[in-house]
RNA sequence: GGGGGCAUAGCUCAGCUGGUUAGAGCACCUGCCUUACAAGCAGGGGGUCAUAGGUUCGAGUCCUAUUGUCCCCACCA
């Protein structure tokens, strides 16, 4: 840096050198270190398939933050890196891009398909991660992790045995959410609920044994082919004659039973609930408990059945092999191969057509939805792998209950305990190719089913040697579950594993709990004993400048990169944290990062200033042995923040801490300090100039210090140019509060000068004096030492030509200001209006008198007295001497112009 | 149906365990190119803290109810 700066801080030509300089120094790399305390943070690792979003980049700036922070403050600060190989995302989209290309996963097959995967990583893979870098982030790149990579599988494996050998992993039909157009099971988290425009279609089903009509709605009429029976409650006496009876479904003509059972409503509708336990869940139900036989009538890409599909099934079941719970199939006949919706369509113009329509009545009702493409979600019995819940979320409950793991906000718990204690089994095994595949192997000769970590050759049971993987994958969720100690290289008990776990922080958006913060916590606690981190900080959405989610469908997205193109990484990570509280949304918008924009501008233009100023001269990075009034001022301000900034950011309320941030640099700083120091700088007194000197470098020093975590570039690329002990501000240490840098008397009379100058200022705008315009000030004050101290500052900041300090003066025809313990003339007969400078004396008085009124009152109320704590009592009777001293000065003034 | 967030200046939001006259940024108005910065400096206007009760010596802050708004969870046919 010369002191041919430009006047506006340039972004773009710091921020590549500065990373580089940094990745060059090794900074960003964590060793497990005995001299030093861990501090661990992994990322949530984004999908390869990603590219940066604000979301992200709010993600990563918070976690930034605290490890840059930690990093200074002497722990040993890892932050791992890594990405997650999003299973249903990345298939979709080779299966999309293969698609334009004309070819199918069959066509390629399994091994081709992977290997083509693999390649669309390679190519893409890595796109977020350098996206990552740009915003500043200090990863430790050494530790890059993904999800599929060997180690991570390794765990994966690991995890996958060990459940099953005690239990808690199992296969077997079940009711599962089914994407028919992913065609892949999802689990429960992933099913989004949507309100939908439908309607009710009331079916009338003929009772075999009276003829009579039984009248019953459904919101899905093309599950009816499924139906193997009608349930009616049996309290309802509306149907007791009916008990044993049969309907016969239209349109197949068979023979169902009327089942008694609770779950028919006798307050709903008619009371009468058709049964399709292949597909829906609550008829599952009714199915298990009246062992109703299971039809199933869709396929899984979302279709009608037909013969075929029921001679496969008809062949599993004569065979022998079908396992407990194998639904059966229907040839749905004239509606086979018609998508759900069409036959949907079909089946009701043939109900009406027979009479069975009785009515159709619109109404909203919630859709599942998949989370991935958005297509509803068709409820199918079906063979899956699951993990037994109830055994794993109990102690998951357990450590966020005992405090063990904290979370912020703490209503995010209630989110927790909520979604934990009526957790249901996990579906983790998924129709897809692209993932981590589960090692288990069927006997082709027994039917045995080995599940082993190593490929196994021969069947242990009949020493048969046609064993056949599952072709199935697991969910990612289940990779990233272990991600906090996968990546650290369990199950190996590594030096790392032994250091960094269990991980200190998870930075994360409550968008996610269940998905993944819920299951690392119990996958954490299931395979090291111990929960994955101490405290999980939540962070809300980023939302658009109108409030709106930002989407693709909307277009309302902001790339963040453009941004760091526009105004710099340091503007966007200072606008995305300014203003922010734990787990509430933010809003972004152009103005806030303009105004990002412009504080790193007014960073860097004091920094300007202060450069100027020291070239030339050799000034240490250290306090001058004797501190000025101000010097004392600043210092003991900067304090103060040091300590509120370090309080703040151990709360987790980063976007306080920045704020304070903010205002002191600004505020105190830059529009107070800075211009006192002029006044020594330019005194031609080389010794107070030098001292000046110091304290500009010292406290700019320190101020970019505490900045660093939240604004990386510009405070390196600063402090490298001031003079520094040390490589890199990322590296020196975090200032700390100390009791030699508290002047609270210097902070007072400060706050008293700054008040006098703020009044005259005030005075002269409002009788629009120029600044130009010098005028004799006289300081009427109990407490003359301090002002007379100040009286270049007051020449230079009030505007004053000389400056009079004394206990009390007699002019005549002066404008005054009062304050809380001073009193100022400034003698211009020609500018004043006595009848406006009486009025607004008039206003100034009723209100102190107002004022006093208020604090007097209270201070003669009984209660007040006896039950209000000392301090404040005391607080109260100084704040009426001031006001009653205030009264007195301006009464005085009055007197004078009158 | 259950749970939660939010409601403070024109806009976006702070306001911690209740305690002087409720703050900031942006926007607006006035005056300044004062040799770090006009992306700046100085000053100003603008708030019955959603509504109604309650607790308290004292409520933006705690409690209850109401309204509005956003979100999460939930198998209701």
């Amino acid at each position: 840096m010369s002191k041919e700066l430009a006047k506006a801080y340039e972004p773009q030509e710091v921020e590549n050198r500065t990373y580089d300089f940094w990745m060059k120094g090794n900074y960003f790399h964590a060793e497990p270190d005995p001299e030093k305390k861990p501090y661990t943070i992994v990322i949530p690792p984004p999908n390869i398939t990603g590219q940066l979003h604000m979301g992200h980049a709010l993600d990563e700036t918070l976690q930034d933050i605290l490890i840059r922070w930690r990093r200074m403050q002497g722990y040993s600060a890892l932050w791992l890196p890594g990405t997650d190989h999003a299973s249903i995302a990345t298939e979709a989209k080779i299966v999309e891009a293969m698609r334009k290309e004309g070819i199918t996963k069959e066509d390629l097959g399994r091994d081709g398909f992977l290997e083509r995967a693999w390649e669309w990583k390679r190519q893409y893979g890595g796109r977020i991660v350098e996206q990552l870098k740009k915003l500043g982030s200090s990863c430790d790149w050494e530790r890059e992790r993904f999800t599929l990579d060997e180690g991570c599988s390794r765990a994966v494996k690991e995890v996958f045995v060990n459940l099953y050998e005690k239990g808690l992993i199992y296969r077997g039909n079940r009711m599962v959410n089914w994407c028919p157009h992913c065609n892949t099971s999802i689990s429960d988290a992933e099913v989004e609920y949507k309100t939908q425009d439908g309607n009710f279609w009331h079916l009338l089903y003929p009772v075999k044994e009276t003829g009579e009509m039984l009248e019953l709605a459904t919101t899905r009429p093309e599950t009816m082919l499924g139906d193997t029976a009608v349930a009616i409650n049996p309290e309802d006496p509306r149907y007791a004659h009916l008990h044993g009876c049969h309907v016969v479904l239209p349109l197949l003509n068979k023979e169902i039973p009327i089942v008694c059972d609770e779950h028919a409503d006798m307050e709903k509708g008619t009371g009468v609930v058709k049964i399709t336990p292949a597909h829906d869940p609550n008829d599952y139900e009714v199915g298990k408990r009246h062992d109703l036989p299971i039809v199933r009538v869709f396929t899984y890409d979302g279709h009608m059945t037909g013969a075929a599909d029921k001679a496969a099934a008809d062949e599993l079941f004569a065979s022998g092999r079908a396992a407990a719970g194998e639904p059966e199939v229907l040839d749905c006949g004239k509606y086979a191969g018609m998508t759900t919706m069409e036959a949907r369509k079909a089946i009701v113009a043939d109900l009406e057509a027979g009479g069975f329509l009785k009515a159709v009545e619109p109404l909203q009702h919630e859709v599942g939805t998949c989370y991935r493409c958005h297509n509803t979600v068709e409820p199918m019995v079906s063979k899956q792998w699951f993990v037994k819940m109830e055994p794993l979320a109990k102690p998951a409950i357990d450590c966020v209950r005992d405090g063990e793991v904290k979370f912020i906000p703490d209503r995010m718990e209630k989110v927790y305990y909520n979604w934990m204690e009526n957790i249901k089994d996990w579906c983790i095994s998924r129709q897809l190719w692209w993932g981590h595949r589960i090692p288990a192997w069927y006997c082709a000769d027994c039917g045995e089913t080995i599940v082993a970590k190593e490929d196994p050759t021969v069947c242990p049971k009949c020493g048969g040697t046609h064993l056949e993987q599952d072709p199935d994958t697991l969910d990612t969720w289940f990779s990233s579950a272990l991600w906090p100690f996968s990546t650290l290289g369990w199950p190996d008990n590594t030096e790392e594993l032994k250091y960094f776990y269990p991980t200190s922080t998870l930075v994360t958006g409550y968008d996610i709990i269940f998905f993944w913060v819920a299951r690392m916590i119990f996958s954490g606690i299931e395979n090291m004993k111990v929960p994955p981190f101490k405290t999980v900080f939540f962070h809300g959405l980023v939302r658009d400048a109108q409030g709106r989610k930002m989407s693709k469908s909307l277009g309302n997205g902001i790339d963040p990169l453009e941004v760091i193109e526009q105004y710099g990484a340091d503007a966007l990570r200072f606008t995305l944290v300014t203003g922010n509280s734990p787990g509430n949304d933010l809003r972004f918008s152009d103005e806030k990062v303009a105004a990002s924009r412009n504080f790193a501008n007014k960073i860097w233009n004091a920094a300007r200033f202060i450069l100027m100023n020291i070239d030339g001269h050799n000034v240490p990075n250290a306090l001058p042995e004797t501190l000025e009034l101000e010097d004392k001022w600043i210092v003991s301000a900067l304090n103060d923040v040091t300590r509120e900034i370090t309080d703040n950011l151990e709360k987790f309320e980063l976007g306080i801490a920045v704020q304070k941030l903010y205002d002191f640099l600004w505020d105190s700083f830059c529009d107070w300090y800075i211009e006192i120091a002029k006044i020594r700088m330019q005194s031609g007194d080389e010794a107070k100039a030098q001292a000046a000197r110091q304290v500009l470098v010292w406290v700019m020093s320190r101020t970019l210090q505490l900045l660093h975590p939240f604004m990386p570039y510009i405070t390196e690329e600063i402090w490298q140019s001031l003079p520094h002990e040390g490589e890199s501000i990322m590296i020196s240490k975090w200032p700390e509060y100390e009791e030699q840098y508290s002047f609270p008397k210097a902070e007072q009379e400060l706050a008293h000068i700054m008040e006098l100058i703020r009044g005259i200022r005030n005075r002269r705008a409002e009788m629009n004096v120029a600044p130009s315009k010098k005028a004799k000030l006289y300081v009427a004050t109990a407490n003359p030492e301090a002002y007379q101290a100040c009286t270049a500052i007051l020449m230079k900041l009030a505007y004053a030509s000389e400056v009079e300090v004394g206990e009390a003066f007699e002019l005549e025809g002066a404008v005054t200001v009062v304050t809380g313990d001073a009193k100022a003339y400034i003698p211009m007969d020609d500018l004043v209006d006595k009848k406006a400078e009486l009025a607004r004396l008039q206003k100034e008085l009723d209100n102190a008198k107002k004022q006093l009124a208020g604090v007097d009152a209270k201070l003669n109320n009984e209660k007040f007295i006896s039950k209000a704590p000392a301090a404040i009592i005391e607080g109260a009777r100084q704040n009426g001497e001031k006001l009653r001293e205030r009264i007195r000065l301006i009464e005085e003034s009055m007197k004078a112009l009158s």
